[in-house]
DNA sequence: TGCTAGACTTGTATTGATCGTG
DNA sequence: CACGATCAATACAAGTCTAGCA
C-alpha cells in the first residue's frame, strides 16, 4: 500500500532537485522529475492539507501513582498522619521540590495548598488547615534516597532500563506520515505535578492534573490503523483532520490551553516549514530598504496611529524586539514585547554622556528575561516618543493606538507573508552572514570555530538570548588556566631541548623535538582559544538563535567554503534537523 | 472590529548521557 | 574505574499569529 522509508534517507536522496528549483530558476536536473516534484509541491500546498496518510500508536501515559511505603512518614503539627493516596500523591509533588526556591514563595504555597486540599478526604481536610504545620521532610528524604539508589544501580540494571525505554521509543516514538516513517517529538503525556510558571507567575504551585485517555483527542487518517486506548478506557475523540499536523491533543487545566503531540524537527513537515520561514526572511531582504524608507517617512505622518506604528516597527527592526501581544491580566506573569511596552519601560535622555537622543529600555520580555539597553535614536524617533509619553501614567501603554494585529496587517500589505517576527529571523541571519565575512581569520580550525562562535554570539546578543553564568563557570575557567600554565612550561622546555639537540647533529632527535614543540604549541593554542570562547560566552546562550533564527544554509556554506567539518558546528540532532540545508547549500550560498 | 480558540514556534530549566581525568 | 564536568536530550512553558465568529 505504501512504502516506509527513513526520513533522513529521503532527505538525502530527494531534495537536491526539488530545492534547486527554488534556489535558482535554472536547474540542470531532469525536467520530468522537476515537473513531478513541482506538481507534488503544489498538491501539498493549494488546499492547505498537511498530509494524506497518518498512522500512529497514540501517546504514552504517565505511570500510575504508587503509594509510598509505610516507613515514609508525614507529620502534621508534629503528629504522624497517613494520607490517602490522592492527597499523598499531591503531597509528594511538593515534597520533591523542597530544595527549590519555589516552595518558599507565598504565591506558590498558597496555590499549592488550595489545590492540595481539593484532593483530601473530608477528614484530612478538617485536620490539615495550615501548610506551615506540614512536615514533608520524611518524604523528601525518601525521594533523595530513591534517586541516589538509581545512580548506584548496577550496569545490568541500567542497561535493562535503557532497553525498555528503547522498546517504548520504537513502538510509540514513530509514526507514518504519507510514505515516510517519522520521529515523533513528544510522544509521552506530561505527568501530573505542580505548575512551575516562569517569573512572577500568579498560578505557580497549582496542581497540573493527571491526563487520562478520556482527555485525549487522536488525530490520524481514516484509512490508517487507529491507535487503541489502554484497556478499559476510551479516547475523548478520534478525528481525521489533515489540515493540521498534530497527532494528539489535550486541554491543560492551568491556563486552559491546548497541548499537542507533534513531529520531531527532523520530520519533513517541520523541515519544510523551517525552510519556508527562511525563504520569507530572504524575501524581506529584497525589500527591506523600501520598508525602512517607508517607516522613516511615516515618522512624519499627521496621524498618530501611523507614527506609533512606524516607531514600533523601527524598534522591531533595529533591536529585534518581539511583537508583544496583549496578555490577559492576572493569568500570566507581567511581561511585554514591542507593541505592549508601557511608559514605565522606557526613559528618554536628550543627552547622555556624549550621545544625543538616547532611549533606555528596561522591561521583562518572554520568560521574564530582562531586556536592558540604551541606544541613541534619530531625532525624529526621539521627538515622537516624547509625544507618545505626553499626559500618560507609568502604567499606560506607550503605543496606545497600536497592537500586534494592526502592525501585522500593515506588514502584510508591505510584503506577502511578512509579520513582526520575520524581522527577527532576517536580522539574525543577515548578521551571522555579515559577521562570518568580517571575522573569518587564519586557517587554524579551532580559531575558525571561535570566529564562528563570535558571529553566533553577535546574534544571540541582538536577540537578547541571555543566561545566568553557569554555576561551575569560575571553577571550570580555573581548570582551563591550570592546564595552560604547565603547557607553557612544557613548550619552553621542549624548545630549549630542541635547540640543544642541534649541537649533537642527530637529525632524527631534532625532528622529534620539533614535532614535540609543534604538538604542545597546538595544544596550548587550543586551550587559549577555548578559554577565550568560554569567557566571552559567560552569560550568553547560543543555542536558541542557532536552532531558531539562523538560516542553516549560511553555516553549511561557510563550512564548505573553509573546509570545516559540519560536525564542528552542528551536533547529531542539529544535523538531523537541518538535513535539508546540509543537502541543499553549496559554498556560494547567499542568504 | 474585537475577541478567542487553536496551531504552531521559540525559549529556558531540568534531566540524562557521555567524556576526560585523577 | 569512579567522579565530576560538560554536553545533549527532554520537558514543558510562553510566545506569535491566524481564522472564525459575534
Amino acid at each position: 500500500m505504501y512504502s516506509v522509508q527513513e526520513s533522513h534517507v529521503r532527505l538525502a536522496q530527494l531534495p537536491k532537485t526539488k530545492y534547486d528549483k527554488y534556489e535558482k530558476n535554472t536547474h540542470k536536473c531532469d525536467l520530468l522529475i522537476g515537473v513531478l516534484l513541482i506538481r507534488w509541491e503544489e498538491e501539498r500546498s493549494t488546499d492547505g492539507s498537511k498530509w494524506r496518510f497518518l498512522e500512529h500508536k497514540g501517546p504514552v501515559f504517565a505511570p500510575p501513582y504508587e503509594p509510598l511505603p509505610d516507613k515514609v512518614k508525614f507529620y502534621y503539627d508534629g503528629k504522624l498522619m497517613k494520607l490517602a493516596a490522592p492527597a499523598e500523591e499531591v503531597a509528594t509533588f511538593f515534597a520533591k521540590m523542597l530544595d527549590h526556591e519555589y516552595t518558599t514563595k507565598d504565591v506558590f504555597r498558597k496555590n499549592f495548598f488550595k489545590d492540595w486540599r481539593k484532593e483530601m478526604t473530608s477528614e484530612e481536610k478538617s485536620k490539615i488547615t495550615d501548610l506551615n504545620k506540614c512536615n514533608f521532610a520524611g518524604m523528601n528524604e525518601y525521594f533523595k534516597a530513591q534517586s541516589e539508589a538509581r545512580k548506584q544501580m548496577s550496569k545490568e540494571e541500567k542497561q535493562k532500563i535503557k532497553e525498555d525505554n528503547e522498546r517504548i521509543l520504537q513502538e510509540y516514538g514513530f509514526c507514518i506520515m504519507d510514505n515516510h516513517k517519522e520521529r515523533i517529538g513528544n510522544f509521552r503525556i506530561e505527568p501530573p505535578g505542580l505548575f512551575r510558571g516562569r517569573g512572577d507567575h500568579p498560578k505557580m504551585g497549582m496542581l497540573k492534573r493527571r491526563i487520562r485517555p478520556e482527555d485525549i483527542i487522536i488525530n490520524c487518517s481514516k484509512d490508517s490503523k487507529h491507535p487503541k486506548p489502554p484497556p478499559g478506557t476510551k479516547w475523548k475523540e478520534v478525528r481525521h483532520d489533515n489540515k493540521v499536523t498534530w497527532l494528539a491533543s489535550w486541554t491543560e487545566n492551568i491556563q486552559g490551553s491546548i497541548k499537542y503531540i507533534m513531529l520531531n524537527p527532523s520530520s519533513r513537515i517541520k523541515g519544510e516549514k523551517d525552510w519556508q520561514k527562511y525563504e520569507t526572511a530572504r524575501r524581506l531582504k529584497k525589500c527591506v530598504d523600501r520598508i525602512r524608507n517607508q517607516y522613516r517617512e511615516d515618522w512624519k505622518s499627521k496621524e498618530m496611529r501611523i507614527r506609533q506604528r512606524a516607531v514600533a516597527l523601527y524598534f522591531i527592526d533595529k533591536l529585534a524586539l518581539r511583537a508583544g501581544n496583549e496578555k490577559e491580566e492576572g493569568e500570566t506573569a507581567d511581561t511585554v514585547g514591542c507593541c505592549s511596552l508601557r511608559v514605565e519601560h522606557i526613559n528618554l535622555y536628550p543627552k547622555l554622556d556624549d550621545q544625543e537622543y538616547v532611549v533606555e529600555f528596561d522591561f521583562l520580555g518572554k520568560d521574564s528575561i530582562r531586556y536592558y539597553n540604551r541606544i541613541p535614536v534619530e531625532k525624529r524617533v526621539f521627538k515622537n516618543l516624547q509625544l507618545f509619553l505626553e499626559n500618560k501614567q507609568p502604567g499606560d501603554d506607550l503605543f496606545d493606538r497600536l497592537n500586534t494585529s494592526i502592525l501585522n496587517k500593515h506588514l502584510q500589505e508591505l510584503m506577502d507573508g511578512l509579520t513582526a517576527k520575520v524581522f527577527r529571523t532576517y536580522n539574525a541571519s543577515i548578521t551571522l552572514q555579515q559577521q562570518l565575512k568580517e571575522l573569518s581569520c587564519c586557517e587554524y580550525v579551532p580559531a575558525k570555530i571561535l570566529s564562528y562562535n563570535r558571529a553566533n554570539r553577535a546574534v544571540a546578543i541582538l536577540c537578547n538570548h541571555q543566561r545566568a553564568p553557569p554555576k561551575t563557570f569560575e571553577k571550570s575557567m580555573q581548570n582551563l588556566q591550570t592546564k595552560v600554565i604547565p603547557a607553557r612550561k612544557q613548550l619552553k622546555a621542549a624548545k630549549a631541548e630542541h635547540k640543544a639537540s642541534h649541537d649533537d647533529k642527530s637529525k632524527k632527535a631534532v625532528e622529534v623535538k620539533r614535532k614535540a614543540v609543534q604538538r604542545i604549541e597546538e595544544q596550548l593554542m587550543k586551550l587559549q582559544v577555548q578559554a577565550t570562547d568560554r569567557e566571552e560566552n559567560k552569560q550568553i546562550a547560543l543555542g536558541t538563535s542557532k536552532l531558531n533564527y539562523l538560516d542553516p544554509r549560511i553555516s553549511v556554506a561557510w563550512c564548505k567554503k573553509f573546509g570545516i567539518p559540519i560536525e564542528k558546528i552542528y551536533n547529531k540532532t542539529q544535523r538531523e534537523k537541518f538535513a535539508w540545508a546540509i543537502d541543499m547549500a553549496e559554498k556560494d550560498f547567499e542568504f
